[in-house]
DNA sequence: TTAACATATGAACACATACTCATATGTAAA
DNA sequence: TTTACATATGAGTATGTGTTCATATGTTAA
């Protein structure tokens, strides 16, 4: 699928190893990858900015995020997945929070790289 | 499209009101999501980070990340638009670093992160 | 000029994703 | 039990994304 690379004959071998040799585990990699592509949908950044705030049930958020319960629903099962969020029942009411208060460290980095361009 | 809130009756109106009063703003959400997303790729995230240790031309990286060079190129356009990446003309060859270092914190709050879990 | 090479790009395809709608599940009150 | 309500979830759909393939662009050397 990559057979094109061998026609290339400028590559600079010395340069390529040196940087292979730094370069990231395919674990890292795929591990990096799943975290940001969380971060990456508009409705999941409001949900977990909403939750770094205080802890809200479904309707609560449904409601700061302005989407239907379903579609908030369908998100927070992701951020569960994903470890994000945790979750506390009580009665028919279903209360979530931050599961890793690190993620809002990600944030406000990445808040600051948008304001610095 | 979201109608189906109005049926919800357990929404805690000062709790909500108050969590929207610290929204973030329609454009830092937006921008922070694309921002994410430009992380969220394998492919993307081996070529920054190669990257953030020495300047390289195209074929260069395609060695490197192990992918087609028409790939690579694709996502440079795409890393060229978010600006992340600049590049320097030499002849034929196009050489790529990164343009925005801060980027590179981004990576290792979520190595951090990934770490952690 | 022509040939060779490095890079860029358009089209097509496969796959993933976010939403809506309808409905299922589970809990509490009547 | 029956009814009402909060949440979860499956199916369907529209949209987006990453790769490949073929080819265009642009540069250098012969």
């Amino acid at each position: 699928m990559v057979e094109d690379r061998c026609e290339i004959q400028c590559v600079d071998q010395d340069k390529v190893l040196k940087v292979k040799e730094n370069a990231l585990t395919e674990e890292e990699v795929l591990g990096l990858a799943e975290t940001f592509k969380i971060l990456s949908d508009g409705t999941r950044i409001k949900i977990l900015q909403a939750l770094s705030q205080e802890e809200l049930c479904v309707c609560d958020l449904a409601e700061v995020v302005e989407m239907s319960q379903s579609s908030v629903s369908h998100q927070l099962r992701l951020l569960r997945t994903a470890r994000l969020v945790k979750f506390r029942k009580a009665g028919k009411m279903v209360y979530y929070s931050l599961d890793d208060e690190h993620i809002v460290q990600l944030f406000s980095q990445g808040l600051a790289h948008i304001r610095h361009r």
